[in-house]
Order: structure tokens, then C-alpha cells, then sequence
DNA sequence: GATTATCGTTCCACTATTTGAAACGTCGTT
DNA sequence: AACGACGTTTCAAATAGTGGAACGATAATC
């Protein structure tokens, strides 16, 4: 298939190189992208050129590496305060960390991954844009997994090609029938759980968001360590959890679709 | 002068719609945008659907509206990783706003603008993302003023030009030359004040962030209100702001150039 | 100090993509 | 039933993108 290939023109293309810079974590080189990327050297070169002056591309003079622009941070403002979750669910967020004196992570879904919109650590104040942005694997995080559950069928069987399924520990899930399986349970208790999945000692419960009608619009979790934690103590939270999730979940509605299935009048 | 006109190609012409869109603030609808933009129904049709199809925008259906999408908010990761201040600033930042115990911003220059990067507020946790990536006027605030100061003078006159001169308050400078003017003050006397020029009852004192070659990289700002702090109480705080400033900016050299003028050995 | 890699930059004939006026569908209003 | 306001599609003409190859500037090697 000629999917990614050549599809959505030059700005499509010129994206892909900013995708591949941005996903580098590092400065590159022209000679650098030479290698990996499917363009000429001259046509890669007026790319980052033209990405450059736009301001999506910083450039290094003294070493020649590109890194990805302010441009993005200011464009990303709009888009974090319009297109998340995080400026409706803030309040809940806030009061859901307060309450329980655990980090809270707020996130949706992008692309088959998990997008993490917002964050609140109630032991270290502020950790925000660190957080903000990052991305995660759907099949092995809280989030992802209550977030899958509740899709439907369709829209599921989208995102499981799309999962890496590899084995970051011991327990995570490597092959889309055991995450199936998994993904039914969730849908029946209404909650997901971490069980060191991701992270070694990193556990954590997950409730999905869900308009009133049910459409999935993100997640919601509680995360802790084994240390300090156990799953038991972990599973007392649910209320609490589902609590703000639900209510996020009916802001968001009305938030995303102001004029709502009133059968009443 | 045919300058944003018709450069950058096909790239830039889709960023400036991009642009359009996140500095709306709201959701747009295609004939929303026809009035203001500069090309025809059809072609921004196409870009629209290029950009939605690449995630750059998000949108939606049941209103036809295109907003900023979360894609941006993944790039942006990366950019205010890779690109920004904050990350080598975090942990001057966080010492002096728990030193003082008031409001700290981190900014860098974008584009004759203040783009903030990072926020540190002492008394309610966190709220950063709503600050990260927000855009401010420079010639009306404590840190573009700052930073403007130390600027070269060829970097200064591109600039100035870019201004708006909005008189927000009655304090607001509202010229070129009175800007100039107080750009010298602020470059003798090290340091930068917002008398209320930007929002009343708001004041701040300011730093620019410098490499130790004197190239400004950012600056660094303590925010109060007139009812907490005169600008005397203000400025007894210089001490602590130039320090942090200083450790930022050479942090920030060796991060930038490791290779620096070692004129020993 | 000359020779050779390496890498970024520029050129330009060739080609694929973009362009936008006009026609078309669709839905809500008169 | 006709109209008007919008979004969507079409297609020949116009424009912008393509990339092999040559060029220059450094840095590495002999």
C-alpha cells in the first residue's frame, strides 16, 4: 500500500520530516536524515530550509543540527487550550490529586498512542510540560487500556495493528489476543489497572472517559509505586476515580457538542 | 515588498493557515476563514483537508469547525525539550520561586514576541501548560523589555518594527523612541520593571538570561501585584534574580556550544 | 602540503503538484 | 418549488517541487 507514502502532498512530506526530527530526541544533521529519510539530499535539504524559516525548525549554526522550532510550543498552546481534555477536566483533575495525594495523569488518544494532556503530582509541585505532550504505548498503560476497552469494535481493531506489544517487563502484554481478553475484563469491571506493565514497581488504575452517550474521549488515572501501594489499595480508589471521570465525561460533552439529545420538553 | 506573501511555497502557505487557526482562539468554519484569508474557496478547502488528514488540525463534524490539533501538542513536546530554555532552567526557576515565594516566568524572544516556556507559581501548584507556549508583547513587559535591551542593535531594529505600541494601561510606553529610551536605562541598570504597563496592578522585575559571551537567550522575571509589593520590595529581589539568571545562562552556553572559548591551556 | 573524503549548497531541465473558476450537491429557508 | 448559503468536486492551465549532477568548503589522510 501507498499509505504514508506519498500522500497529502508536499506539506504531508515536509510534516514527516518534522515528525522525524521532533521523534529523534536529538539535534540532527542533514547527513544525518540522509540516511533514514526517503528523499534526495536536495530536496531534503530545501525541506528543513523552508521548515527552518518558518520557524517549525531551529538551526543550529555552530554544529548544523536541526531541532524542532518554538513555533510548536506557541501553535501547541492553542491546540492543548482548544482540542484537550485538560482545560475542562482541570478542576476535577486538581481535586482528584488532592483528595487522594497522588499523581493524577490526564490523557487521550492520538494516532494508536496515548497522548498525555495533563498531569498533577502532589508531591512535586509542578512537572507539567514534561509531562504534557509525552507519549506512551496504548497496550500497556492504564489509560490505554481503559481507553481500548470502551471503543468500539471498528475503531478497536484500527489501533491493535497498530500496537507494538513489546515487552517492557515481565507482565506486559505481548500479542493482541491476550490484549483482547484484557481489554473485555476492563470493559466489564469499568476499570483498568497497570500491573508493572510499563515500568518495573509503576502501578497504577485507569477509568475511560465517556461522553453520556458512552464515545470515548480519554482517560483517567492513579498512579503509585509496589512500595507504596498495592493494587487492593489501588482498587479503593475506583470510586473516586470513576467519579471524576464521569464528571469530566459530561463537561466534555457539553463542551464538544452544546446541543445535546434533550428528550425531555 | 512580496514578503509572508508567496514564500516558503506551498509549506508556508499551509502553516499560515495553521497560524490562522490557532491564534483564532475559537473553532473555525471554512467560510469563517474565506473572508479573512487570502486564497480562494477551493484551495483552502484543500489545505484544510490536508492538514486535518495530518493531525495538525482537529475536526468537527456535527459544527463543520477546524480547530489546532493535537498532533501539535506531541511536536511541541519535543521542541520545548530540545529547544527551549526551560529544561536547563528548571532547577533555577524552582529555587527562586521557592526562595521568594512569588510568581517566576521563563521567556525567550519568538518572532519580535515574548514567548513564555515555563512558569513557576508559589502559591497555587500548577497551571502551566496555560502559560507555556502563551505569547506576550514585548515592548510592554518586564522580560521582552529585558531582553530587548541586550539585543545588538541590528537584531533591535527588526524588532522595533514589530511592536504594536498598544497603550494596554496608562503606563504603557507607546513609541519607538520612548522605548529606546528606556532600553538604554535598563541596559545600565542591568535589570528591567514593569510599572503596570502591560495589565494594571502588575508589576514584575526582570533579567535578561545571557551567555557569558553576552548573547541573550532569554529572561527571567518575578511577578507580583501593587497591593503585595512596591517596586522597591521588587527590586531587593535583584540579587536573586540576576544570580539566577546568570547560572541559567551559563548552564545554558554549555548546553547550546559545550565547545566554548577555553582561552586557558 | 598535497590529495582525498565528506558534507552542505546551488543549478536547472523535467515533472508532478497545486491552483482556482466554475459547476455541483446538500440542506435549511422563504 | 425556488432560493440562498455552504461545502465539495472537477479539470486544464500555471506553478512549484524534484533530484541528478556539479560545486565549494572543510576536515581527514597520506
Amino acid at each position: 500500500m501507498k499509505d504514508s507514502e506519498h500522500k497529502d502532498g508536499t506539506v504531508g512530506k515536509a510534516l514527516a520530516i518534522l515528525d522525524e526530527i521532533a521523534m529523534a530526541g536529538r539535534p540532527l544533521r542533514l547527513s544525518d536524515m540522509l540516511a533514514t529519510s526517503a528523499y534526495p539530499k536536495a530536496t531534503l535539504y530545501r525541506f528543513l530550509q523552508t521548515l527552518t524559516s518558518q520557524g517549525m525548525l531551529a538551526y543550529d549554526h555552530e554544529r548544523q543540527t536541526y531541532r524542532p522550532g518554538l513555533r510548536l510550543v506557541r501553535l501547541a498552546h492553542a491546540a492543548w487550550k482548544q482540542s484537550s481534555l485538560a482545560p475542562v477536566a482541570r478542576p476535577y483533575v486538581d481535586a482528584l490529586s488532592t483528595e487522594l495525594g497522588e499523581t493524577v495523569h490526564l490523557a487521550q488518544l492520538d494516532n494508536g498512542q496515548v497522548l498525555y494532556v495533563d498531569k498533577r503530582n502532589a508531591v512535586s509541585p509542578v512537572e507539567m510540560f514534561s509531562q504534557a505532550g509525552k507519549i506512551g504505548p496504548a497496550y500497556c498503560t492504564g489509560v490505554g487500556k481503559a481507553m481500548m476497552a470502551f471503543l468500539d469494535a471498528a475503531e478497536l481493531e484500527r489501533l491493535i495493528p497498530k500496537q507494538a506489544f513489546h515487552a517492557y517487563t515481565a507482565h506486559t502484554i505481548t500479542s493482541a489476543d491476550a490484549l483482547r481478553t484484557e481489554l473485555v475484563a476492563i470493559r466489564k469491571a469499568g476499570i483498568a489497572f497497570d500491573r508493572e506493565e510499563h515500568e518495573p514497581n509503576i502501578i497504577c488504575i485507569a477509568a475511560p472517559i465517556l461522553t453520556p452517550a458512552g464515545r470515548v474521549v480519554g482517560g483517567l488515572s492513579v498512579t503509585s509505586t509496589t512500595t507504596r501501594h498495592s493494587l487492593g489499595a489501588l482498587e479503593s480508589m475506583k470510586p473516586a476515580l470513576t467519579g471524576a471521570a464521569t464528571q469530566i465525561g459530561k463537561d466534555a460533552a457539553d463542551w464538544l457538542f452544546p446541543e445535546q439529545d434533550r428528550t425531555g420538553i
